[in-house]
DNA sequence: GGGCAGCTTATTGTATACAAATGGCATTCG
DNA sequence: CGAATGCCATTTGTATACAATAAGCTGCCC
């Protein structure tokens, strides 16, 4: 994508992920034209990509809204992550080179170290994360797949709540790709979609958690 | 969404669908402007749709071409097809109403009535085929899941090849909407989503046979 | 006081003109 | 003869002006 429309996708779309744009509030094409220095061209691009990955609703007459998130959306949305990477998961286990296994092997190791220290490194955590599913969905080579999962990946909450995650956490999912590794390494296709599930359905539950409290400060901001 | 936007993107589609547009040839804006007769404007935005869509892909430098699809594309979209729909039968088994449950008995009744005649009138079976699903998709309450399934239902194979289904087929096809009757009847999640799966894969196995005769077809077209 | 009609304003949709970028071709130089 | 380079044509990207539509408001009528 060129300059203008990359800009105008990547500031409203972080602008709704940090929650600079309130989930419900409306949202004018030429406002956002302004704030990211673009014309309304672009602008209408990124809404239209932002509507088709649900960050925006519109109405019947075409107004757009930041999106707001039930519980319900949120599980629902985990529910489809969860069946879509585990499916990657399991195409993974029989196409996986050696040198992705290497890849995979080297992120987990990294990702491990960051949170095996006295002062934990969330954000490397994270980084290192993304890679190894990245890697997995490189190696499962489906390009709907990899368009599908990217429309439940990176709900909302996300950035807000990253910092949530306790310690324990971190140390199961670092578990998770250990056993994932095992998995793909014996070619195990169900093993490696069982254990990806479980990975998926506990991150579900640490966001719930924070959904909720997130839900609660907004409540209690517009109290104010 | 608008006129202009609507019958562009509608136009466009049923171009790809029908062959109109050969798959693999490259698609200027301004020519698909010309002949919905609309601007370029409009034009563009259903191109990003059907990009989205993967009914049309784009290069390196932003040109567009009309998707060509191979066997393993066609593959591909259908195992996540069958996923999602068996996803969607699991969901529907617990949520399905008495009314939801009636119109899909009365539409497996239109559907049968269509081919059990002298002369089977496959477009009604289709379209009572297509009602059927779409209504175990509503039961299933998921707008994502709704979402995602559009992106991998009418492959570009569709119109061409809906008359080589064969009636052994469609009978196979009305024999698992009355399975899945049963299943919903029982409220047995399982049940549903294994008999949608088969359902699915036996229409990929209808498609690929297809989708062959289709390519034979164009290869010839290009050597004549 | 409530609700509806018509006007006014806000917002989105479409067309068009122009800018930027890409590809192809021809010419030239090694 | 082949490869590289510069120019021209084609195509897409962006901005802006204008059209269409929906929302909100005012004032009138009941």
């Amino acid at each position: 994508m060129s300059r203008a429309s990359e800009r105008a996708y990547n500031n409203i779309r972080s602008m709704i992920l940090s929650g600079e744009l309130q989930p419900g509030s409306q949202i004018r094409e030429e406002a956002l034209a302004e704030l990211c220095g673009v014309s309304r061209t672009p602008v209408r691009d990124s809404l239209r990509r932002l509507e088709a990955e649900m960050f925006i609703r519109r109405n019947d007459s075409q107004r757009s809204f930041v999106a707001d998130w039930s519980l319900d959306d949120l599980e629902d949305a985990f529910q489809l992550r969860a069946m879509l990477e585990a499916h990657a998961a399991k195409r993974a286990a029989s196409r996986v080179t050696r040198e992705q296994l290497g890849q995979l092997r080297f992120h987990n190791a990294q990702l491990k170290q960051a949170i095996d220290m006295p002062n934990p490194d969330v954000p490397k955590f994270l980084d290192h994360n993304r890679h190894f599913h990245a890697i997995i969905l490189a190696a499962a080579a489906s390009e709907r797949l990899t368009n599908m999962l990217a429309q439940v990946t990176e709900q909302p909450v996300v950035l807000r709540t990253a910092r949530h995650y306790d310690l324990e956490n971190l140390r199961r999912s670092h578990h998770d790709h250990d056993e994932l590794l095992i998995a793909f390494d014996k070619r195990d296709g169900e093993w490696a979609a069982a254990v990806m599930t479980g990975h998926i359905r506990r991150a579900f539950h640490a966001y719930a958690e924070a959904h909720s409290t997130d839900t609660e400060i907004r409540k209690s901001n517009l109290a104010a």
